[in-house]
DNA sequence: CAATAATTTTAATCTTCATTAAAATAATGC
DNA sequence: GCATTATTTTAATGAAGATTAAAATTATTG
């Protein structure tokens, strides 16, 4: 956590790499893109990059890291939101889905965890069990003050995950199917949860 | 589709093989994947694939293969299944989702297209979008006879092929857990679709 | 069994890429 | 302007891994 929010205070040239960095990760993997290929969007030398980062999978950490963080303020802040556990779950929606299709964006998540270094994969695995865990806690709140549907909140937890994470597959830096994504998802997954109103 | 046809035909050992190669570029993706890694779990030297086939480009060409074809089966069953629009999309997701936590299974879906040759890339896609249309298609059925609700059939398809899409991150080999998704998620994903009889 | 075809291996080759060290350049504070 | 620090490049090095060709092995069949 204390590292996670360290990542907002680096340099505007690193900040610029790791949003590069992500963006050749979600786009040919961890090992389908080169340095250099990093490096050249920001119009450096691949050796450049070990200025700022000790190797490349450090690259791919600090890209989790920064995603686990975004996550996690997005579910903050939904928690913080006034309403039923139904309105958070949708605000988080909205939240998540807003940073998963942002512009050249921060960060994007992607399926690489196996790429990482035992030490690292144990730390981003347990930021991501921590975030799964509160999404679930927050649907049994849903499902206890009769907002949610009754359901088997880790694998609904799964589902929604699953299709959150598949979206920078969607939009192919098309801007507009980014935002029209952005705007539809958030109802789509949710309307499954929804109790009704009789 | 005549060559998705023939995948079927392949000899023992070629399919084997591919089996292998799924499942090593869904734990590693594809350039993370060396083809002395699928041919150890063939108890074989990296070299003997070439026999199968012409190069590594290949083998995630006809995994992509093997999985449209594995996909149109599944919604040509579901369609021709009894029922309303409805009922054929649920059928069509506990199909989708067994094959897709199938035992070592047949061919899991990865996202290495961006690995493809252009022309290789350009058929797969086509494959994928048909079967998209032809989903998209079936909602709107379900739309008109009145099992499904108003929503948007894109993004709808896109958020269920999403989740469907990443079961295989799910369950780590952990043939329990698989199960249990399989069993889970044609519900969780088709009740944001059911009209609620009144 | 002999002959032919099917498989697999060994032993190169060649390219791509991560990584490093030393040198060059730009920036900044004094 | 000078000294120091920050940033980037050039030029190696070394390993990993795809690919190939020729040789060895195994299976099949007449």
């Amino acid at each position: 956590m204390a590292q996670a929010a360290e990542a907002s205070r680096f340099s505007l040239q690193k900040d610029r790499m790791l949003r590069a960095a992500a963006l050749c990760f979600n786009q040919k993997g961890f090992s389908g893109t080169s340095l250099k290929d990093v490096a050249s969007h920001l119009g450096l030398t691949d050796a450049a990059l070990y200025y700022y980062v000790k190797n490349k999978e450090e690259l791919v950490y600090l890209c989790y890291l920064r995603a686990a963080e975004l996550g996690r303020e997005a579910l903050d802040e939904a928690l913080e939101a006034e309403g039923s556990a139904f309105d958070k779950v949708r605000r988080y929606l909205r939240l998540h889905s807003r940073f998963m299709v942002g512009p050249p964006g921060p960060v994007a998540i992607m399926s690489e965890i196996p790429s990482l270094r035992p030490e690292h994969r144990a730390e981003i695995l347990s930021l991501s069990r921590e975030h799964s865990a509160r999404f679930e806690r927050l649907l049994r709140d849903g499902i206890a003050d009769g907002s949610i549907v009754h359901c088997d909140v880790r694998m609904t937890g799964n589902a929604i995950m699953g299709a959150l994470n598949w979206i920078p597959k969607w939009h192919h830096g098309d801007m507009a199917v980014a935002e029209h994504v952005k705007d539809s998802f958030p109802d789509i997954l949710s309307r499954g949860l929804k109790v009704e109103a009789d």
